[in-house]
DNA sequence: CTGTGGATTTGCT
DNA sequence: GCAAATCCACAGG
């Protein structure tokens, strides 16, 4: 009964127009937006605090081969290649869901997966998802891709390719004017391809940015 | 603190 | 077969 059966009236869904454009500027402006699931026992949120974008085939200069994408349209990658502002979950290493938001107009692929989130609202329920005794440390709860989607209880067969924008979605991105400032731009994280791309977006300082390892680079 | 192995899907070679 | 947009448990210094 701790969480709320609706969201804050002041938080609002975002416009599907921000996200008709390519990832590397819409990954900025997700900072500070809040990702929200409606769950059986209430809403679980947070605020997006550390996203990477990850850039269509279409984009040449420069080639992204780290995206899923980048070879064009697999079963998997499918709703990337769709209207954007819509949930892209996959499944890796055998073990981890993480989700993305998709960008570009219909038919161009492109997305900014979320990596980390300050964790606002269900953080009982989010704990027990966890399998860690409450209270967690925030950080414990949601910074990185896999332990997010774990917290809010994504799966890619719940929630791949739900439009994030439509208020009677389960999953949704809003904003309640939380201003994202200062913001640190840096190579993404775990990938080996285009390595060196500065796609990684974060909010400077935060305690709920993910903890990472730079891996040995190919490109 | 550092390093290593395991969980086992998806898609390319 | 094998690498991948990961995380955790556990071993050792």
């Amino acid at each position: 009964m701790a969480n709320s059966a609706k969201l804050p009236k002041e938080w609002r869904i975002l416009s599907r127009r921000l996200f008709v454009e390519p990832p590397e500027s819409v990954a900025p402006q997700l900072l500070g937006k809040i990702l929200a699931h409606q769950t059986e026992s209430g809403w679980l949120a947070g605020r997006i605090v550390e996203v990477e974008a990850y850039l269509g085939p279409h984009m040449t200069h420069p080639p992204d081969p780290a995206a899923h994408s980048f070879r064009g349209i697999t079963d998997r990658n499918r709703v990337m290649f769709g209207p954007a502002g819509h949930a892209y979950v996959y499944f890796i290493y055998g073990m981890h869901y993480c989700v993305n938001v998709t960008c570009e107009p219909e038919g161009r692929a492109g997305c900014i997966l979320i990596r980390a989130l300050e964790p606002l609202l269900g953080l009982s329920t989010m704990a027990a998802h966890r399998k860690l005794p409450a209270p967690v440390p925030h950080p414990r709860l949601t910074a990185g891709p896999g332990i997010l989607c774990q917290a809010l209880g994504l799966t890619r067969a719940a929630h791949n390719g739900l439009d994030l924008l439509d208020p009677a979605s389960p999953l949704q991105l809003r904003e309640d004017g939380f201003e994202a400032a200062p913001i640190e731009v840096t190579p993404r994280i775990g990938i080996r391809h285009a390595a060196h791309l500065p796609l990684r977006f974060a909010l400077s300082n935060h305690s709920c940015v993910s903890h990472f390892k730079t891996k040995k680079t190919t490109v």
